[in-house]
DNA sequence: GATCGGCCTGGAAACGTTTCCGGTGATGTC
DNA sequence: GACATCACCGGAAACGTTTCCAGGCCGATC
């Protein structure tokens, strides 16, 4: 904290030339051998590193890029903030940590603020989105990405899954392993994962495929463990007709979380009595016992892939709105199995 | 996307009056009260926002402090960046997120850029530090806060804890419920953590009150669980002469998850069996199964006293070097409770 | 030998903002 | 009525950098 820092004029000074060529000469364009040597030189003594603001101003670059979220509390930003800094920062850009609130209305405030200028581009993965939002963002003064639906035909860049085939692939494997009487445990209906993830639910629960077991649906507050397990243990309370759930798909790997200890405090044992399904395949479900078998989303390549995009667009490459898909995929773990032939004493069988 | 935004000088010349006039309308200062209505307006009606760099560059502030961790998949840093991010926000200030690496020389390299002034002050828990690195961190052109050891001497900024008493805390928490052969497993002895956990249970195990108990430690190769399940597996294989391990001292809630899991595959029941604690007490730990007893080390707390900290420093009030110290406290939840009696069919003394 | 082209350099402008400073008009006081 | 006080305004400088432009030098070409 001592000794204000050194200036390009400073260094220009004590090599003994002009301002113009101190720049030139760091920079490395258009400077003679001799001249690189000497600025190199001066600015090494005096302990140079060229300020970052001066610079943005007059190049309109920050070389920075803001990522947006409502909670960076769930893993599944944590893994895309991390994929996304390691795709930017090798190209010298630093990465802002944003919260968009829970409110629509809070992130549009949000984007509105990138007119300040102090990024050069946003990633945002918004829970809820509405025209306004829509709106801001195409008037955004720097290029948005967003993480989660498709906008094509608002003509946004943005990084998609499709996480409504992907609960369909959860149900078909729990049909697959002999469960008959599936739960879904959803986030509010109201976000754009919970609406889509209701879809998927609702479709593959009435194709012909599913016919004859029993689907039905639990909503939970918010996408986080102690949600889950509120929903669950009022899901699980209920015994449809045709007998006790023996599967529940989350919408969520922290939902199905939350399931799992719902189920444990009732004596049902996962995956013998009940199979459980996440969704985001993330870190905390890997190492979870049961491990969860969770529907990857591709969080890592989403981010990855948001950045690559933001990183084309500040290089000022003026092309249509761009939709990149990533494909949903099953991952089996141990919280899935077929259903175990209960012994009479219904106790649970060797680990 | 669309037209360039509009600059205070445009604001000026539609309201009709100088640009000093303008700044301070807008600013609300020494204007009146007609001239900051008209200016108003005119800003308006132009969607003028002011711009970040500009300001930056003459302010000599730049709304914008980072926080540097080498993991920010570790929930322990998650749960600091949310907490800052909370003390900041109010106050405007931005939080961008660095990665320090592994290495110490990686993260001198990091405190040195800051010399190109993109940030008002910086957060930073390194894993590993040495001469080097404080004497980077003292020279710093702006504050600089370490949440880690206490740096009082070296007359650095520090939010501290000590987690050599928190271990001592798992120790005697473990003794005091009736276990006898205590393994620890810590994570890499050249890091601070590392060395400062170890500190702690060997000085735990070689107090009077441990007596006549056994304990020994087994090193993962890092924080994660990974390392942890490798770890436990190594330690768990060794049988002390006394009788197997009937408890497991993890120097982090990542690594105890290892270690239940490696449990887990040996057939041993945690608690009954084998009781673990863990530290930094993670929302993970607090949603695993079983549940996890950790010493908390107030990480949300750390933060927002680095926070704080930074807070004042840029409000460039000069005082000698602060340090707080956040007192580690242990939370028991179901992974450590007495030991079973076992019943005769188990073989216990076999393994 | 004059001209042209190419390389290199220095001067100066520009990016958008805040704030110092001097000036003007109005108001209040003796 | 003169003078000090005060509130407000406009001009201009400054923050640190990059880049345009013009000019100087040198070698090469005709």
């Amino acid at each position: 904290m001592s000794s204000s820092r050194a200036t390009l004029m400073q260094v220009a000074e004590r090599a003994g030339v002009s301002l113009a060529s101190t720049s030139r000469a760091l920079h490395g364009t258009g400077a003679s051998q001799a001249m690189v040597d000497r600025v190199r030189a001066a600015a090494a003594e005096l302990g140079y590193s060229p300020d970052a603001i001066g610079r943005s101003l007059r190049m309109k670059r920050t070389f920075q890029v803001a990522f947006a979220v409502a909670d960076i509390g769930n893993p599944v930003y944590v893994e895309m903030l991390t994929a996304i800094h390691e795709v930017l920062a090798p190209h010298g850009y630093r990465v802002v940590v944003m919260s968009t609130g829970h409110t629509v209305a809070s992130t549009v405030d949000l984007v509105r603020s990138l007119g300040s200028g102090f990024v050069d581009g946003l990633i945002v993965s918004p829970l809820r989105t509405d025209d306004a939002l829509v709106e801001a963002i195409r008037q955004a003064p720097v290029p948005v990405v967003v993480i989660g639906r498709s906008l094509e035909k608002q003509g946004i860049d943005s990084v998609s899954t499709d996480s409504a085939a992907g609960i369909g692939q959860a149900v078909a494997h729990l049909v697959k392993i002999g469960r008959r009487r599936i739960g879904f445990v959803n986030g509010p209906l109201d976000t754009t994962p919970g609406a889509a993830r209701q879809r998927g639910f609702d479709a593959a629960t009435s194709a012909p495929a599913f016919a004859g077991n029993h689907a039905e649906t639990e909503r939970a507050e918010n996408f986080t463990v102690a949600a889950g397990l509120a929903a669950a243990r009022r899901l699980l309370s209920r015994t449809p007709a045709s007998g006790p759930f023996d599967a529940v798909v989350a919408a969520n790997d922290l939902l199905a979380i939350g399931v799992i200890r719902a189920a444990g405090e009732l004596g049902l044992s996962v995956p013998g009595e009940l199979a459980v399904t996440g969704m985001d395949d993330t870190e905390i479900g890997k190492v979870f016992q049961p491990s969860l078998t969770s529907v990857s989303l591709g969080s890592a390549e989403r981010g990855r892939a948001a950045a690559q995009l933001v990183l084309d667009r500040v290089g000022d490459v003026v092309e249509p709105a761009q939709q990149i898909a990533i494909g949903p995929h099953l991952v089996v773990r141990e919280s899935t199995a077929p259903p175990t032939e209960l012994p009479a004493s219904k106790e649970k069988s060797a680990r």
